[in-house]
DNA sequence: ACCGGCCGGGATAACGTTGTCTCGGCGGAC
DNA sequence: GTCCGCCGAGACAACGTTATCCCGGCCGGT
């Protein structure tokens, strides 16, 4: 920029107005001064600009994710970014592969790089961690799992109503023993999604065989594994919910190597390419993840742009998607 | 920072030296300054250090891709992703939607950032407006698509011999009006893999049926409609080789709802989840995006690290896996 | 013609950190 | 006992930009 001023014969504050397009420099300086800095092939420094500018702004937001190749969590980041692009601000990115000591790390070490604000989809039970950040200004927005002993804004599916929607309808087709794969309860969204499993079913005065329950499943793998587990029961069930992607996947798979994919019902949680092409179709219960995605956004830049209101945590409906899986009736039934 | 000084009786440097943990530090002193700094809540300003230390570099890399939402180029951002992680590098990403002019700017914003250096999966057919950046020092991967009008390290699949063992495979089966499907050519890969295709049926000397040719799909309802206009020809196709993921998708939908997928024999470019429990699996010629992006960025990281050698392009094979689709004969045919 | 106000541009400091230089103190050796 | 050398710490400048303040000139009004 120094050389730039000293070939256009202009002092340093006068490129700096010129390159920011400030209107009131007489134009033939800023002639001058542009000849000079594509002469000289000048590019202004945004990290220095950034440091000195007085709103302190990096025109960077952050976002911790669980894993930039998972599809939901590819869908987020990309509402996301379409919001910020919107507002010419870029993101800066991490997966965190369900390790909360590195959303700990990840999360302060953005902060210390002075992102405008943090999208976060946590890894971990505790982000007390963040709140001397939070109070200091720093402005964070949970997705997809809500931030606990904090108080910060946050955006999820109704994961229990969910549950219970896709649980009711396999009950509507006279399903009694219905099979239960999913996540680690550690996972919020896991959690609460067993939670409304178990609900559903109370509330048909079903007690809950816990045979037919199995949590902790984090790989397509291990669901194939459960899947042929339960399906090898003596008294099997016939109908799963799988409460998550890689769990409906791995059911799917697991009753197509046997067989059995147009005599045990199945719904899933959250939808997934293809599902339709399947034979059955794979009916879902389905989350926004876009919708998500852009509100997170949205209230991010609403608190950069100073609102002050409490925090709050916006939960968005589902929907359920008939296929075909879980419409298959319950041997003997014919309502 | 100087509130840390004065509260711990030391000098500024001091504060410096013990955040960064230089070793020489008196342990007293240190842990006053620990102490400080924790009273205080102090946090580092990356920016600012960026600023004044003397490698000048950001510990951040930047990375274009065409759509974070594509499960191609989520993988490779995830593979980028961990490469960088393991030199506590981060990635500011931002998606291109095929837009040339978007390419531009960002990659234009991207070097003013002061990233360490840039992967591109690149949108525009000319490159030289980054001639300069490039001789400014800053290092640049193509990731996918090679550069055009620009010397730069490039990373890529065997676009064309992908394509000429998909075509190969179809004839094999004794198919000779092999209907093609594919993106813009304006897309270097998808020009490269229709290349492949002309290649093929030219060894094979059959004569290209430019009426089986249907470039320029850019979505699944494109494909589907594609897809179907070909059967309908009074002598269609009886295999179709879909050269890109969109239109794998959007052929095995069109012959599902026509149900002619186990008549007409297909093979897609590129994997997908789920191709292996359609019935028929889709058959696809496999491209490693995860070595693909590994690849690219420990050549970044190489360049950073001082190589000075010619820039090369690398191209990694292909692969194809059958699964059902692609080995339906040709009507009476017995090899 | 003189004065006041307004506006464009320049000098200077500052943003938060680190590199460099220097100084002071302490210990060891002659 | 004195001197030298080494090491730890502080003062100061600098990174590339922008905010603030001020000055000088021009124009209009009296």
């Amino acid at each position: 920029m120094n050389d730039v001023a000293a070939l256009a014969g202009v002092s340093l504050k006068t490129v700096s107005r010129v390159v920011n397009g400030v209107a009131s420099v007489d134009p033939e300086l800023a002639g001058k001064v542009h000849a000079a800095a594509a002469k000289l092939g000048y590019r202004p420094n945004l990290t220095a600009s950034n440091l000195r500018r007085s709103d302190r702004r990096t025109s960077t937001i952050g976002m911790l994710i669980e894993d930039a190749a998972n599809p939901f969590s590819a869908a987020l980041m990309r509402a996301v970014e379409d919001v910020a692009h919107e507002r010419e601000v870029r993101v800066l990115f991490a997966s965190l592969d369900e390790d909360p000591a590195r959303e700990r790390d990840l999360a302060r070490e953005l902060i210390d790089r002075r992102v405008d604000g943090l999208v976060i989809v946590p890894a971990g039970n505790d982000h007390s961690y963040l709140s001397d950040e939070r109070k200091a200004g720093t402005c964070l927005v949970f997705l997809d799992r809500e931030p606990k002993l904090l108080n910060a804004d946050a955006v999820v599916s109704d994961n229990q109503r969910g549950s219970v929607k896709a649980v009711s309808h396999l009950l509507r087709q006279g399903h009694r023993r219905i099979g239960f794969l999913g996540d680690r309860p550690t996972i919020s969204t896991a959690a609460q999604r067993l939670a409304g499993y178990r609900h559903a079913l109370e509330v048909a005065h079903i007690e809950v065989d816990e045979q037919l329950v199995r949590a902790g499943l984090s790989s397509v793998e291990a669901a194939v594994a459960a899947a042929h587990e339960l399906l090898a029961l003596p008294d099997p069930p016939t109908a799963l919910y799988t409460s998550q992607n890689l769990a409906t996947i791995g059911a799917a798979r697991a009753l197509r190597s046997v067989g059995l994919q147009d005599v045990v019902a199945m719904v899933g949680f959250d939808d997934f390419p293809l599902a339709d092409l399947l034979r059955p179709g794979i009916s879902v219960v389905t989350q926004d993840g876009e919708g998500m995605g852009r509100l997170a956004a949205e209230i991010l830049f609403r608190r950069l742009d100073g609102d002050e209101s409490p925090a709050s945590t916006f939960t968005l409906p589902t929907g359920l998607v008939v296929r075909g899986s879980g419409e298959i009736r319950a041997p003997g039934w014919d309502a």
